[in-house]
DNA sequence: TGCAGATACATAAAACTCTTATGTATATTT
DNA sequence: AAATATACATAAGAGTTTTATGTATCTGCA
């Protein structure tokens, strides 16, 4: 069986709200399991966001007022959506500008060369 | 007083023993406390490593034979310095270069785009 | 000269995040 | 029929960082 090279786990520590709240501001509303394909997916099986992250950190962005949920029912199954509040907007903006920044600084802590292609 | 804007120390995590590496790699060796002020100065205290979590760090680089350490009197007081083994040569290669993979799957994931300037 | 701030190390408790493991249940594919 | 995928959830443990504390020397300046 194949593993597929995944990033270092501490390399993702920290990134993970960064990713739900870019994702939920382009898709106005997704459930958890649907995120985890979607970033499995972008990023080639690079990241892969484990149930026991996921789970845990949208409870808490619920908590905080981030975003709000919807259940809805498919045939016998049950998906929990989640949306941006207007304030989770705000905060998917600021983490995503935060972090392109601090890409920037780590390029050039670690002088890192712009790539080609 | 004047506060100067840190990333949030979420952002940080798990790029501590990275730079803590390049740095060596480029330094031949370091002291602890050189190490938080140059990282201080070249990110324009944007990221300043605290204590409590570079010396633990340190001393794990160093029980896993990543650094060799020397112990220097500087007057009545002492410096500990940090270089890298052969084994820590290939650590600081391969932890910048996965960082920098790294970068370029969160730009594509989160969508930024390359700044100029 | 005395005091603040900088230099320089270190450790330990607590907080935080993530991994790993486990649990439940339905749907689909082989 | 069984394995895999879908879909949620929680909890113990591991790992990293923050915050707090401790020790001690050196420098600048008022």
């Amino acid at each position: 069986m194949y593993i597929c090279p995944m990033y270092s786990s501490e390399l993702i520590k920290g990134t993970l709200k960064t990713i739900i709240l870019k994702l939920l501001s382009e898709n106005k509303e997704m459930y958890g399991y649907e995120i985890t394909q979607k970033v499995k997916d972008l990023t080639d099986n690079k990241i892969q966001i484990t149930e026991g992250a996921l789970y845990p950190t949208l409870h808490a962005l619920e908590n905080d007022g981030i975003v709000t949920t919807e259940i809805v029912n498919i045939g016998k199954r049950v998906r929990k959506y989640y949306k941006l509040t207007p304030k989770g907007k705000n905060s998917a903006t600021e983490k995503v500008t935060e972090f392109a920044d601090f890409i920037n600084t780590m390029k050039f802590l670690l002088d890192i060369k712009p790539q080609l292609g």
